[in-house]
DNA sequence: CCTACCGATCGGTAGG
DNA sequence: CCTACCGATCGGTAGG
């Protein structure tokens, strides 16, 4: 109902109103998320999106071109929510928590970005960390300034460190491991008691 | 040349004598490494093999099980090398980083193995941490040899934090992102530098 | 283990 | 943005 009100265009279509690129990019994440990113077709997202398989065609080259436009959305917001984190928190030892707390609850709620961004294949610069210069760089400030003694070798590994804990805390979580191995429990109350012990200097 | 010397079976293909089911899934395993999961198929690993797209099916019921077959190997070797770490160690702290070492360097010995291991759905039980009891409960042991006063919540804590930390690791390492983060460098004496800052109390 | 084949789906294009 | 379509490939099966 309500869709042949009008025949002046922008109003036939069921679902978007000029906003179809957006439209096949929240299908394609949805499919990417039920049946990876090898596993979804553009097809698929544009029947979703409800227009022709032909349509995509009008605003991504290709498949892959849509893969990167959800990269790069990824990166975009990936990289807001990792400055909000260090800018909201006063001490390093803050700074680098939340910015982890940030990190994992980016990727538990939004596991088809984040699975786009760390898997798609970086043939391009598109800089260190898979494409988040700034969310890295951030990592870095918040070491140095928890760490002032470290020398730039130590700050370095000291990034591995926290880089790997948190990426890898989020990849087991979002594949159910840790709930397989200590039953199902909050993840960010998990990560939290992590990330204390990590820093925890008194163990 | 050389295959048609005898008609008697075993020496009319030209690759296997017998162990087709091995070979087919050491072709997935390279078509998986080069394409992805979803992006291998049953004709390419049987083409690799030099039988028929029919051949595939006197092993495999359908492409799910060649994947669960590769899981099943993946996780005994798994297994396998993390015991081996483990008894090859004296202290707790000793077998705690050379599991690590080996989980690490399994990744990136068999990427193909890893990745089928960590994303197929488990649907069955599997047991926890995907799979691999064995090795996970030797990392709970070893943790427990090297914290003895830390509650059994503190513990499981602690093993979150080792097995995020390598996890992590192996998979940030295998994408590349700290080869383009910090330069390439020797994967596994990055490791060891940023496990001894973990465990190191002096910091 | 092979030949031959089915039905389905896919990425992408022609030509409006 | 649509209809119609191509060539390719896929998982899987029939029937030896």
């Amino acid at each position: 109902m309500a869709k042949t009100k009008r025949k002046g265009r922008e109003e036939k279509q069921p679902y978007h109103h000029g906003d179809l690129k957006a439209a096949l990019m929240k299908a394609a994440l949805l499919l990417i998320d039920r049946h990876g990113i090898k596993g979804f077709s553009l097809k698929d997202a544009a029947a979703r999106a409800g227009v022709s398989t032909a349509a995509p065609y009008r605003h991504f080259a290709d498949k892959d071109a849509l893969l990167r436009s959800i990269q790069s959305e990824g990166f975009v917001l990936f990289d807001a929510a990792l400055a909000l984190a260090f800018e909201g928190s006063d001490t390093a030892l803050a700074k680098i928590t939340e910015m982890g707390v940030a990190y994992v609850r980016f990727a538990m709620e939004h596991p088809a970005h984040f699975k786009v961004m760390f898997s798609l294949s970086d043939d391009d610069e598109s800089g260190p960390g898979g494409g988040s210069t700034k969310g890295f760089m951030l990592l870095v400030e918040a070491v140095a300034a928890l760490y002032p003694n470290a020398t730039p070798e130590t700050r370095n590994d000291l990034v591995v460190v926290c880089w790997s804990i948190v990426h890898g805390f989020a990849v087991l979580q979002i594949d159910g491991a840790f709930d397989a191995a200590f039953g199902v429990g909050d993840a960010e109350a998990r990560l939290r008691r992590a990330l204390g012990l990590l820093f925890d200097r008194t163990l």
